[in-house]
DNA sequence: CCTTGCCATGCAATTAGTTGCATGGTTAGG
DNA sequence: CCTAACCATGCAACTAATTGCATGGCAAGG
């Protein structure tokens, strides 16, 4: 249901088109909220018809129309209650720990995990670079920072335990090669 | 498209019932594959038609008719099928993240945060707990204890992650009352 | 005895999510 | 010029997941 709420947030940030929020998608608010940009589109359009955002087309010549979305004070009020509500874990469901579980093939696990490992240090280099960029100085962060910030945070502190968590398999698994 | 493969794991383990089999997805394999007592008993129809596992129903004189599944070999050779296949990184849709990306209510930010630390905490306890009594050492696993031990290491790491974000937020935005 | 919870299975109506394809445009590189 | 990629939106057909309710049984506690 908070895909709404991740569109909200993101147009908060800044108007945009569909096409922009599904381009927004394939990285910074998409880490924490992943949508197709069928979802995307199909939920803009309700959105509308509720009003908590308004799509302003342009037709231009010589290029296609396009619709540029921005959040209303509707859309504003829907956000202030979402952030009052208390939220819950969310669901998890895991090729790589269910093939763990039930461990059959020793070689593809080990080769799983490098490849997991690489994946989540690659996400973790995203991660702190944009920390490093954009919070310098932890200690001396905006009111508006604060947020993201620790959003950010999240995302390192889960991409670390992905780390961890395959150096710990490869240390087990991988007896012959180390 | 793993809740087939979660569900012939369990079985492999031990036959079950359907029931019995959406007792252990609210606890044990659920915490790495969340499914609804729904999708089991859809799933385990489906897979008894493919041949993957095989029910066995029990007419009971005074109490309702129970299904007794076990993997067959067919459901045995999908598994090694499974294993073989690399995983992909599960796509993360996170309420939580979300509201801190935007965050607008810091109060009950702090609220949520401390009530997941809470929730993180139990199931760490849980997770722990499991790990003292099935794995007391942890360097003379047997080779069918490495994958299950492996998969308890992940959701410990997962969930300390989750502790060391809530008390980081905590840090950041709970400063009145420290 | 009655209510609630447990054992056991499954329907139905719904929401959430996916994937590719379609359409119609531009730009850049070979 | 042609191909591939980008900009832009949306259809369609589908799978995945949920939630409650229904049905029919037993057990335990008030």
């Amino acid at each position: 249901m908070a895909l709404e709420h991740a569109i909200l947030v993101s147009l908060t940030e800044q108007s945009a088109t569909g096409y922009d929020l599904a381009r927004r998608f394939d990285a910074s608010i998409g880490y924490f909220w992943r949508a197709s940009h069928q979802q995307i589109y199909r939920t803009l359009t309700r959105m509308a018809a509720d009003g908590w955002v308004e799509g302003t087309t342009e037709h231009r010549d010589g290029a296609t129309d396009r619709t540029t979305y921005a959040i209303t004070s509707a859309g504003r009020a829907e956000l202030g209650r979402f952030s009052a509500t208390p939220s819950s874990r969310e669901p998890l469901r895991s090729d790589f720990a269910v093939k763990l579980r039930g461990l059959l093939d020793t070689e593809a696990a080990i080769a799983d995990a490098k490849a997991r490992r690489a994946d989540h240090q690659a996400r973790l280099d995203t991660y702190e670079a944009s920390e490093k960029r954009h919070y310098p100085d932890p200690a001396a962060l905006t009111e508006d920072e604060r947020g993201p910030y620790l959003a950010l945070r999240g995302g390192i502190l889960l991409e670390r335990a992905g780390i961890a968590w395959c150096d710990e398999i490869l240390g087990h698994l991988d007896r012959s090669e180390r």
